[in-house]
DNA sequence: TAATGTTCAGACACAGTGTATGGTTCCCTT
DNA sequence: AAGGGAACCATACACTGTGTCTGAACATTA
């Protein structure tokens, strides 16, 4: 049927990097475009341009769009999980603790903003897509629970409350805030703002106390992080 | 060009509400059909079967697709702040008035589960109903702000934090789980879980103090409603 | 050399959207 | 009663996007 094969070796603009597999060069391809665009705007066509890949290429290492994102999703997620490691085991000061793992949420999302607002906004049409964000959720969820049950001070203070209802509404709303935050809706655009926000419900929600203000007490002993 | 136009006068089924007219049935007939199907699996032709009308008579009414659902979000949305109208100037205990008003968000969601669940799940991929959401969530958030404002006691708790920020987490907070339970997500599908870890969380706060389990206190003086 | 795996270009079938055309019916006005 | 226009219809079209398929060019390894 093809007319006349003037099949060229596919030679890259010697600046890429030609000889990575496809299937990398698929997914940061995708990551990238994400970034200045929204995933229901991104045709296949579209990948394939950027990814200097064929479409029958494309549908060789993954089965559709959503794949493609749902693997990115899966390694943000994971990379954060892992950053979100210590926060269980934190025996610090309780508040500190979770202003740290707040804080640890909003880098996570400011780094994989586009993937991460790609998923939230196609869970809508795509069954997949749903049921990974559901599952990831969860594992946050998992996490909040074991916390919360591993703290005297606010089991005590959530009485006969479903632990996994509070644990689950505080991840959500820190999916949300997050979500609003990489969309740059105010007020929480404002990384501070966010933080506070956030901290605040978490510790007002386990604890009772009102949020220590942290920016009014420069205690010598922060946390030690990288530069920020 | 047309061949035979055999244009027969379209009788409908003397059941159906006939002679109400086409936008009506229009959007009637969209709404029954988000009672069990999502939006991103509607395609015009559905609406066109089911609202028995043609193709040329739904764009002669909306502009497009989700044009129809930015209606119905309207209505919806209108009856319901309708609904928390009360919500804002409640004289009375104001644990009770704050679990009254998420008890009203809870219904407000379960009448409109379709609908409402519609719009969350497309605001992705439409940039009309992504501006529309916002809009509405921040009619609610005006209200909880005023609500706070009005309140010395929560004026006082919450410090020098940005008020309008705390009111936007609690609206969003809300957005999602209702969002959930309408999904059917666990454990929120349980309204008297959902209504319980809602009014926690704005109780704690905006007041500090745990929630006052009213199950457990079994007032003759509840709140006058309609029937459950 | 032959088999196998990777990659390509291109075409295809299918589905969905929004527009356009032309025709019908019915009501309201003149 | 004529006729003008609004509401309505069926049909077809142009376009965009998805996922599949074909056939061929390589490259690697057996």
């Amino acid at each position: 049927m093809p007319s006349k094969p003037g099949a060229q070796p596919a030679r890259r603009s010697a600046a890429e990097p030609a000889s990575t597999g496809l299937r990398e060069r698929i997914l940061s391809a995708t990551r990238e475009l994400l970034r200045e665009r929204r995933f229901d705007t991104l045709s296949v066509a579209d990948i394939l341009t950027a990814a200097e890949v064929s479409r029958a290429s494309f549908y060789f290492y993954f089965p559709s769009r959503q794949a493609v994102l749902g693997e990115l999703v899966r390694d943000a997620v994971a990379q954060g999980q892992q950053a979100a490691a210590p926060w269980i085991g934190g025996s610090q000061d309780p508040v500190a603790a979770l202003r740290a793992g707040v804080r640890d949420g909003a880098r996570l999302w400011r780094d994989n903003a586009g993937v991460l607002m790609a998923i939230v906004e196609s869970q809508g049409s795509d069954e997949g897509l749903r049921a990974l964000w559901l599952e990831q959720m969860n594992l946050f969820t998992d996490a909040a629970v074991a916390r919360i049950e591993s703290d005297p001070q606010a089991r005590r203070r959530l009485g006969d409350m479903d632990v996994r209802a509070v644990a689950a509404s505080l991840t959500w709303m820190g999916e949300r805030l997050y979500y609003l935050a990489a969309a740059g809706v105010p007020p929480f655009d404002d990384e501070e703002v966010l933080v506070d926000v956030l901290t605040n419900a978490w510790v007002s929600i386990l604890y009772g106390r009102p949020v220590t203000p942290p920016s009014r007490i420069p205690r010598a002993e922060q946390r030690k992080d990288a530069a920020d």
